[in-house]
DNA sequence: AGTAAATCTTAAGCCAATTTTAAGAATCCT
DNA sequence: AGGATTCTTAAAATTGGCTTAAGATTTACT
């Protein structure tokens, strides 16, 4: 679950990134318009949220949203804007955001109007499987067979991008961006770390791993469709 | 699928060099200016697209680029620049690039964007066929009659190959180029193992090979067209 | 705040699979 | 036939993943 915040106030940005990743979801911040707008349709696919600032140095809001619902109808929009900068009869015609909350908001509040906008398309969103293997983002709870299983922050969000991946390969390097955030040159086997301990709690002695190898490209959780 | 960076950060270069071989291109690095240019020029009709950092030490990345143009027009060059060092406006009309990534990108931002200059929609790149065999790229799964056959890196990488060229000949040297790297020795008897082993996993006694040898030229693998 | 526990990350040695080299056998072609 | 090219096999070299344990860091609790 992809959020991306454009915001040129650090303390916001950073304030709400924190709170957005304890809640489990992955954050991008873009502190100018110009950036915002470049990652938004790089990754358009990608963002399950889009969080913009009303007033932006190099692209104002507005614009940004403009241009990103030529690219995507569906990607839900938020504006943060400050108190009273906004003619809400205007807003409600000229953008294509989905909704704003006015600053200073509490996290809470932010945080029920993502839910609300998400829920519209993306109840089903919420549990993922394959074969004997079922994970629920909404109660944090992984089972296998139908008995729990507790794993760590790390293990589950693994094992959540490998199920909402099942059947295609996810590369290392895919991995590391996307588990870990990390988007430069990284030796380290902490990838292989995390396999080895999912596969202990979930593999039983003598039959295939839950999770394939694929040498020299990464791993693959298979589907059972 | 042959892809080369010219960028002086090794960290950088690395990283990309590892998402893409993971996506299963072959690349090349030259971590300076001179040696980029030069092995731009001799291989231009190889290189599928051409990244180039901006600030470089030995020569720039525009000169490079003006350079680049002279001998091809049609080679997709995407600049990798530092935050905020690119004048958006004199870019589009000096440099004869075709796009450009502010550092620090995301690995996901790169391919995005290196598959939409190759022209090449994902859904079209993931699977490669011919008569019995299908080759699928985002499962990284290869079968015969339906039946997976399991192969190794390089011997996927050369499948895909010959699948991407089906009906073409394939000479020897195109192969080591695009499968191994441009350093390779033309002398090795790589691919003559190589294809022994392809031979070994798909062929049946009595039948015709799925790979036809022309001696003295290379390898063809029929076009079921 | 201080301490204990849990989790995350790094590092190193080991092992197995893959890649590469090499060399003799087989085949093709003039 | 004889040289060149390709095929086949096996052994050597290399790479990459697995596993473990220990060091960092974060979290939870007193």
């Amino acid at each position: 679950m992809r959020i991306l915040i454009v915001e040129d106030e650090t303390s916001i940005a950073n304030f709400v990134r924190d709170g957005l990743e304890e809640e489990g979801f992955s954050v991008d911040i873009a502190d100018n318009g110009r950036n915002g707008l470049q990652l938004a349709l790089d990754n358009i696919a990608e963002y399950d949220v889009i969080l913009l600032d009303w007033m932006l140095p190099g692209m104002n809001g507005i614009e940004i949203c403009r241009n990103i619902r030529k690219e995507s109808k569906s990607v839900p929009v938020i504006f943060l804007t400050a108190k009273d900068t906004v003619d809400d009869a205007v807003f409600g015609l000229e953008s294509g955001a989905n909704d704003y909350i006015r600053k200073p908001f509490s996290f809470e509040e932010l945080l029920a109007r993502i839910r609300v906008l998400m829920r519209k398309d993306e109840t089903e969103l919420l549990v993922f499987s394959t074969g004997s293997v079922e994970l629920n983002i909404d109660k944090h709870i992984v089972a296998k067979d139908g008995k729990p299983i507790e794993l760590t922050q790390k293990e589950f969000a693994l094992l959540e991008y490998f199920l909402r991946n099942k059947g295609k390969v996810c590369r290392r390097t895919r991995i590391i961006e996307n588990v870990w955030d990390l988007h430069f040159d990284y030796d380290s086997s902490i990838i292989d770390v995390y396999i080895n301990s999912l596969r202990k709690k979930f593999d039983e002695p003598g039959k295939t791993s839950i999770i394939t190898t694929i040498r020299g490209i990464g791993y693959k959780i298979e589907s059972d469709e």
